[in-house]
DNA sequence: ATTTGTTTTAGAATTATTTTAAATAAAAAC
DNA sequence: GTTTTTATTTAAAATAATTCTAAAACAAAT
C-alpha cells in the first residue's frame, strides 16, 4: 500500500511538464521538511546531479509555487524558504538556531483579516523567538 | 495641544544618540504610513537632504528596528518595509497595486502559536490578495 | 574647546535573484 | 518512429538589495 503520489504524478496532475530538474527538486522538497532555501536545495542535490544549475533551482521552485505545488515562506530577514506542505499552517522561526518549525494553526484564519471588500488569497502566520530546544539551553 | 512626541524625543527616550539622519528618517516614517522600503525612503528624502546616503538609510532603519522604535515587515516576495506603528496589527498585501494595508487584529495572538516550550518574541499575520479598490475594478 | 567614542558616509563587495539567448528535452503532429 | 513545435533548462551576464570597510564627521562628556 502506497498512497503517496510521487513528484512526477503531481507535476502531471498540475498540468505542467515533467522534467528531470522538476522531479529532482520537487522530490527533494517532498522528502525534506526542513524548509530549505534555493541555495540549500542546490547544495544538497548538486552532488548527485552535477548538471543542474542554481538558476534552475530558482526557476523550478518559482514554477512550483505558481502552480500551488509548494509554498514559499519568507523569513523575518527576507530569505525565501520552500515547503511542500501546502495545507495552511503557521511557522515558528528560531532566532538562535535558525530552524523553522511547523505549527498547527486551527484558527478560523478568514476572520483574522478584517478588510471589507478585499479578496484574500492566502494568509500567513509567523512567530519569531526561541525554539523549545534553544530556550531550555543554559546561558553561556 | 500637541501630544505627539517628535522623532528626537523618541530617540532620546530609547537611549540612543540623536543624529541628523536618524531624525530625518524616523520623522519621515512617523509622517508617512505607507510602509516604505529603504529605497523608497531614500528616494523621497534625498531631494531635501542630498548628503544622506542609501547605506545610511539601511543602517538607520536597522538601528530603529533594534530599539523597537519601528517594525520591519517583510512582503511575500521578500522586500523589507518599515512601519513606525509598532502596536501589533496585521498587514494586507495587494498583489495588484502593490500597496500594503494595515489591518486591525484583535485576536489573542499568543494562542495562535502552539509550540510548548518556545519563547515567542513576536508574531506577524499577513494576508495576500486583492485590496478592496483593485477587487472592485472592472476586468480589462 | 578638546577629547573620546560613536555614527555616518561613499564606495566597494557580497548575496540573492532575474534575465538573456542559445541549447535541450518533452509533447504533439505527422 | 521521425519531425515539428513549444516549453524548459542552462550558463553567463545583469540587476537588485543589502552589507562591509575604512575614513571622515559628529555628539556628548570633559
Amino acid at each position: 500500500m502506497h498512497n503517496t503520489k510521487d513528484a512526477g504524478d503531481r507535476l502531471r496532475e498540475a498540468g505542467i511538464r515533467v522534467t528531470t530538474p522538476r522531479v529532482i527538486i520537487y522530490d527533494y522538497l517532498l522528502k525534506h521538511r526542513t524548509h530549505p532555501t534555493c541555495d540549500e536545495i542546490y547544495t544538497d542535490i548538486k552532488a548527485g546531479n552535477p548538471s543542474l544549475s542554481l538558476a534552475s533551482v530558482y526557476n523550478v521552485t518559482e514554477k512550483l509555487v505558481d502552480h500551488d505545488l509548494i509554498i514559499r515562506i519568507v523569513s523575518p530577514d527576507g530569505e525565501r524558504h520552500y515547503d511542500a506542505v501546502t495545507k495552511f499552517h503557521a511557522h515558528f522561526f528560531c532566532g538562535k538556531c535558525g530552524k523553522i518549525f511547523d505549527v498547527s494553526c486551527d484558527h478560523d484564519t478568514e476572520q483574522l483579516i478584517d478588510l471589507p471588500g478585499a479578496v484574500v488569497n492566502s494568509i500567513s502566520v509567523s512567530a519569531y523567538g526561541e525554539c523549545p530546544e534553544c530556550a531550555s539551553e543554559v546561558d553561556p
